[in-house]
DNA sequence: GAAACGATTGAATCATCATTCATATGTATC
DNA sequence: GATACATATGAATGATGATTCAATCGTTTC
């Protein structure tokens, strides 16, 4: 029953207080371009994000950041508040999407923040701040 | 057996060349205020990177900041991949975390990318380049 | 007030993840 | 070359997560 009648219509109805076929098609394509603009990198981002979204391995990378120099594992895991294990995990994880970098000196191996971690860090930091939520009072 | 010997010292001896009980201190006070610099935010950042570390989420706040507009949860859905029931779910998350705004009008919910959210995928845009992994040949 | 509709919420399910323990790898020292 | 040591890796397991289906809520229209 009037079933032809689609919601984009109806939105737009509401939205503009009339609508024709050609509003929908100027809707329709302002979505698809907004498609086309925002590309296909969100599975490389959202890893990289999804990465850093781990207490653990945030923890490491701040703590590479905030020191500015390169840090040796042993330094790190005296700082982590988990297993060595766990430590070597998530070091191994965050030089796979490159926010650290590993060099080996001896038995030693030595990690350091990336500029690409700072960036993100930063960014963090700049946004931190007040409490969340600005929901508008859903009136 | 000679147990006694840190793996710290150890570290400092193959460093330093020689190491003595000045030395670790020192190396353990750096560790300390490294640790207090870092701040206790983990938490929290963890769980808004860890919010936009999902595809269907990121996808989302993506749409709406590249619109630059408010979006309807209609619209949302003609772009998203996943059901209307998930889209609102990741709306909802991203909501909590004060990455979105909503507003109602009428039977209809608009979204809008906030702030911290243009922030955080600026510095996600400006980031993004090359390949990753700056391993260094690991002599 | 009932019907239609937009959107949200909760429960359930399946998948992914984080951490640990055990083992392996590579490097130095004796 | 055997031992000690630093770190990495793999398998296992318990926890957390993402998505869907079903049901609900709030708004509008008749």
């Amino acid at each position: 029953m009037g079933q032809t009648r689609t919601r984009m219509e109806r939105l737009l109805e509401d939205e503009l207080g009339a609508c024709c076929e050609a509003d929908i098609e100027e809707r329709v394509a302002e979505l698809d371009e907004l498609r086309a603009k925002t590309g296909d990198t969100v599975r490389r981002d959202s890893n990289l994000l999804g990465t850093l979204g781990n207490e653990t391995r945030l923890q490491l990378v701040r703590y590479l950041d905030t020191a500015d120099r390169e840090l040796c594992v042993c330094e790190l895991e005296t700082l982590a508040d988990v297993s060595e294990s766990a430590v070597s995990h998530a070091l191994s994880d965050l030089l796979e999407v490159g926010l650290v970098t590993r060099e080996k000196r001896g038995k030693w191996r030595y990690y350091e923040a990336t500029e690409r971690a700072s960036v993100m860090l930063a960014a963090l930091e700049e946004t931190r701040s007040g409490s969340e939520r600005t929901d508008e009072a859903d009136r």
